[in-house]
DNA sequence: AGGCCGCCTTAACCTGGGTTAAGCCCAGGT
DNA sequence: ACCTGGGCTTAACCCAGGTTAAGGCGGCCT
C-alpha cells in the first residue's frame, strides 16, 4: 500500500477492505503540480478528480461577468474535482488551482464505476461522499441566509484553522462573497475592537 | 398500488423494482395537514420524513437571533424532512410547515433502513438523494456568491414556476436571504421598468 | 356589518459592503 | 542594490438592502 493515511482518511468515511484500495490504488496516477498550476481547468470534461497528498487548492468559478468566486479550499486527504458536474456529465465550470506546490492522487471517474461494479463498498463510499458534500453546502447556505460577513469570516476561521497562512486574503474574500477591501476593512475594524 | 404517481416520481431517481414499493407504502402512513401546520418541529427527532401527495411546504430554520430564514420550498412529489440533522442523528432544527392544507405521507427513517436491508436499489436511491441535495444546494450557493438579490429573484421564479401564487411575498425573501420590505421594493422597481 | 388580522407597500433614514484609486510592503528576479 | 509586481490596506464616495414606522387592502370571523 503505497498511501495508507490516505486510506485511512477514506475508510474513516466507509467501511473499504485495504484490499478494495489496492485496486484503486493501481488505477490511480500521481501528479505533482507546481503552485498556481490547475489540476482542472473549465471546460475540461469533468470525468477527473483527485485526493489531496499535499499541498492546498482552490475550487473556482469564474462567474458570467468575468469575477472569481471560490467554492472551496481544499487540503491534505480532501477531494478535488468538478463534483456537481460530475454527477451531471457536464464539462468542468469549475478551475481546481494549486495554491502552493502540490501532489495529488488522481482518478479516472470511470475507474472508480468499474470498481463500483466489483464491490459493493465503493457504493456505500460514494454515497457518504454525496452526503458529505450536502451536509458541507447546507452549512454554507445557512452562513448566507443567516450570517453578516464578519461573522462568516469568524466562522471560517474557526471551522478551516489549518488554512491559516496558506491562503491569500483576496481569497478568503472570494470565499466569503465578499471583495477584497471589505474583507480588509473587517479585519482591521477587528484589530482595533481587540485592543 | 395506493401512489401510482409517486412512485413514478421516485422511480425516476433511480429503478425501484414496484415490489419494493409496495413494501415502503405498507410501512408509511398518511398524514393531512391544515395550513400553517407543522409536519416537524424544531426539537424534533429528525428521524420521520415525508413526501408531499398535496400542498406546498416551506422548511424554516430560525436562528439564534430569531430571524426565520427559509431552506426550502417543497410541492407535491418532493420529499420533506430535516435531511441534514437525519444524516447526522441530530434533533431537528428545522420547522417543515404546511402553507396550504396538505396531505403527506410519511416514514420513519428506520423502515427506510430496513427496506435497506432486504433490496439493493433502496441504497441506490438513497444515492441519488443526497446528489440531488447537494446538486440543489449547491446552485444556491452559487446564486448567493455571484448573484445580486434581484437577480436572484428572477432566477427563483424561473426555477419555481409552479410556486406562483401559492407562496407569500415575506417567505420569497426570507427563501432569498432579504427582508420582505427589500422583495417588496426591487418588485416594485421591476414592474416600473416593465411598463 | 363591523372589526381585526395577516400581508404587502411606501417612505425616511442608516449602514455594510462595492468601486475606484492611491499607496505600502515585501519577495523575487536581474 | 534596484526594480517590479503581487498582495494588502486605506480613503472617499456610492448604492443595495436593512430598519422602523405608517398606512392600505382584502379576507375572515363573530
Amino acid at each position: 500500500m503505497r498511501y495508507p493515511k490516505l486510506f485511512e482518511h477514506i475508510a474513516a468515511l466507509a467501511p473499504l477492505p485495504a484490499s478494495e484500495w489496492l485496486k484503486a490504488e493501481a488505477l490511480a496516477r500521481e501528479q505533482s503540480l507546481d503552485k498556481r498550476a490547475l489540476f482542472l481547468r473549465p471546460g475540461d470534461s469533468a470525468d477527473r478528480f483527485g485526493l489531496v497528498l499535499q499541498g492546498v487548492f482552490r475550487a473556482v468559478r469564474v462567474s458570467a461577468r468575468g469575477e472569481e468566486s471560490i467554492k472551496a479550499f481544499r487540503a491534505e486527504g480532501e477531494f478535488i474535482g468538478a463534483y456537481a458536474e460530475m454527477l451531471q456529465g457536464q464539462p468542468s465550470m469549475t478551475a481546481i488551482e494549486a495554491l502552493e506546490p502540490g501532489r495529488v492522487l488522481a482518478f479516472q471517474a470511470q475507474d472508480l464505476q468499474s470498481l463500483e461494479a466489483g464491490h459493493p463498498s465503493w457504493a456505500q463510499l460514494a454515497r457518504r461522499v454525496a452526503e458529505r458534500h450536502y451536509l458541507l453546502k447546507e452549512r454554507r447556505e445557512q452562513e448566507f441566509l443567516d450570517l453578516s460577513a464578519e461573522e462568516r469570516l469568524e466562522r471560517f476561521w474557526q471551522e478551516h484553522p489549518h488554512l491559516h497562512g496558506r491562503v491569500p486574503q483576496r481569497d478568503v474574500a472570494a470565499y466569503l462573497g465578499i471583495t477584497e477591501v471589505a474583507l480588509s476593512r473587517i479585519v482591521s475594524r477587528r484589530r482595533k475592537r481587540a485592543e
